[in-house]
DNA sequence: TTTATATTTAGCTAAACGTCTAAATATTTA
DNA sequence: TAAATATTTAGACGTTTAGCTAAATATAAA
């Protein structure tokens, strides 16, 4: 039950829930592209994805100075959750513009956005 | 969304989780059975349904000074994390040993149920 | 119509939680 | 090796929440 317990809390933050949906639209994001998709602080999102890693929904892998996010797909517990969440929030219109607001984020190098995020104006916000 | 928090709210408390649980396996049961089987304070436990009804996992109906909760069977939305939650906690230790204070409990009157809650000795405990 | 009683609501407290800023860690670049 | 930088950890703060007790509500029994 504490596993459980530990799936379903972690899924229902509003943030959270944000994070696990776009990690089911795009394969991968890394920390940056997630603070800058929530716009709220990067040690609020840290905290927010390690709490989904704990509950093993999520994954990460470390690349250079960058951490890569994605869902853990060998966690088969989860996968009937996932899957209901993705088919009731299809189109739920927060996500829906949740994901064209990372088409935009994806068209930017990591890089760009880790120094928008510093302070310095570049990859136009919309 | 705002609806997906709702129901994943309610679900991730443990004592919630066992109120569902326990109606997944018993058709019925009046706030006095649950207060039994929980063991905590009826008005927690009246806040902790009522948080459950809010949500569109259960229904309730009046019958004179009762009041019996059932799932709501109507909300298909639902379905699918219940069934999964059934699954996924069919053998968890808690849950089993839930179900089998409430064979007892279900062998009493909800009468002796509510006089045992207002302190008069009947109904053996175990 | 008064009393008993099952449940809910209101008001309180302690713990948990989401967010922030600042400091620490780890990695890359100069 | 020193400076820059992406992320995490630590600590603080305001809000939410799960629990309690006491009061309110609604129904049944006397």
């Amino acid at each position: 039950m504490r596993n459980m317990l530990l799936i379903l809390k972690a899924l229902s933050d509003r943030n959270r829930l944000r994070m696990a949906a776009a990690l089911m639209a795009f394969e991968e994001l890394c920390a940056c592209q997630i603070i800058e998709l929530l716009q709220i602080k990067g040690a609020t999102v840290s905290r927010h994805l390690s709490q989904l890693v704990q509950a093993g929904i999520l994954e990460n892998r470390k690349e250079g100075r960058w951490i890569y996010y994605r869902m853990n797909r060998s966690n088969e517990i989860i996968l009937p959750v996932l899957h209901w969440i993705e088919k009731e929030l299809k189109h739920d219109e927060d996500l829906v513009n949740d994901r064209r607001t990372l088409e935009s984020i994806m068209a930017c190098d990591p890089e760009e956005i880790c120094r928008r995020q510093r302070g310095e104006a570049c990859c136009p916000r919309k």
